[in-house]
DNA sequence: TATTGTTATACTCTATAACTATA
DNA sequence: TATAGTTATAGAGTATAACAATA
């Protein structure tokens, strides 16, 4: 189970590749397509796609970001984010100020209200999660938990 | 780290759940469509959606399948599934026949070319992520991989 | 001259509603 | 009357290209 050769290559589309790694590759790849698909309609605020909710996520850890660091934390080009932004202060999520050094860039932090809407909406994830969790055995829970923080990890790389 | 209680309600919005279930809930939210977003961007053949991809992977599986049930398991509604498979296709990868006992239905499977095509991306796509893998600790890739099939199955139910 | 962000535009994927054919 | 699949249409989200303002 544990391995004990930190080998780079182990994943080099060699010929000796096992078997194993090409499978979770697959599984991996479809079952994260197929996820996504599923969460899109599960967003718990009806007005707020799965990337303004990620904004929002990696705005409560970051505090406050430039529209152009959000573009590249959020793998999007900067005009979806110029729109992204654009949407939540209309919905009163976030607050745009001016960079108080480069006068082309823009500060987006939340507001109290996007405080707030996490906070409701991670209950309301939870419950969601739990109905399909629950059918979950307790070994495959833990092996999600444990591969949650490293598929972010991932995403950031 | 191993659990010892199969309690169904660990998940449970209440006021007892343990920060880290709700953690690992938004990690994997985020996680997952960030992920997807660069693996739309990712596809070894340029004129490939990752859900038609998707579509040959379970065809690969199944050997064959009508329209309606590759809908559902790729949780797309049927109008969308007729138009992929009409791609696919129109593509030279997948085969239509009518269904032997059902007139209404048709029968979808793959043909020869899609195959090569798997075995083809199957490596490519080894090799583009090696390369972020290859940055990550052998904990990390095996805490991936061990949650690659809890993913699929999560998709499914 | 390079960089940040925006505007204008088009494309891809998916959904809903209405329709046809068969059960 | 119910079901499988299709056609027509619309909407959401994102991308690229061209532009403006600032460094």
């Amino acid at each position: 189970m544990l391995k004990t050769m930190p080998d780079p290559s182990r994943l080099q589309p060699s010929a000796e590749t096992p078997p194993d790694d090409a499978t979770a590759v697959n599984a991996l790849r479809s079952g994260v397509m197929r996820l996504s698909r599923r969460l899109k309609h599960q967003r718990v605020d009806e007005s707020l796609s799965p990337t303004e909710m990620s904004v929002l996520g990696t705005l409560a850890q970051c505090g406050s970001a430039t529209p152009g660091e959000l573009a590249r934390k959020e793998h999007v080009q900067p005009p979806s984010m110029t729109r992204i932004v654009a949407l939540l202060e209309a919905k009163g999520l976030v607050r745009l100020e001016p960079h108080p050094e480069d006068r082309r860039q823009k500060v987006v932090s939340q507001t109290e209200r996007a405080e707030a809407m996490l906070e409701e909406s991670r209950r309301k994830r939870n419950a969601w999660l739990a109905e399909l969790v629950g059918q979950l055995s307790d070994e495959e829970w833990d092996a999600l938990r444990a591969a949650a923080p490293v598929l972010e990890k991932l995403a950031h790389l």
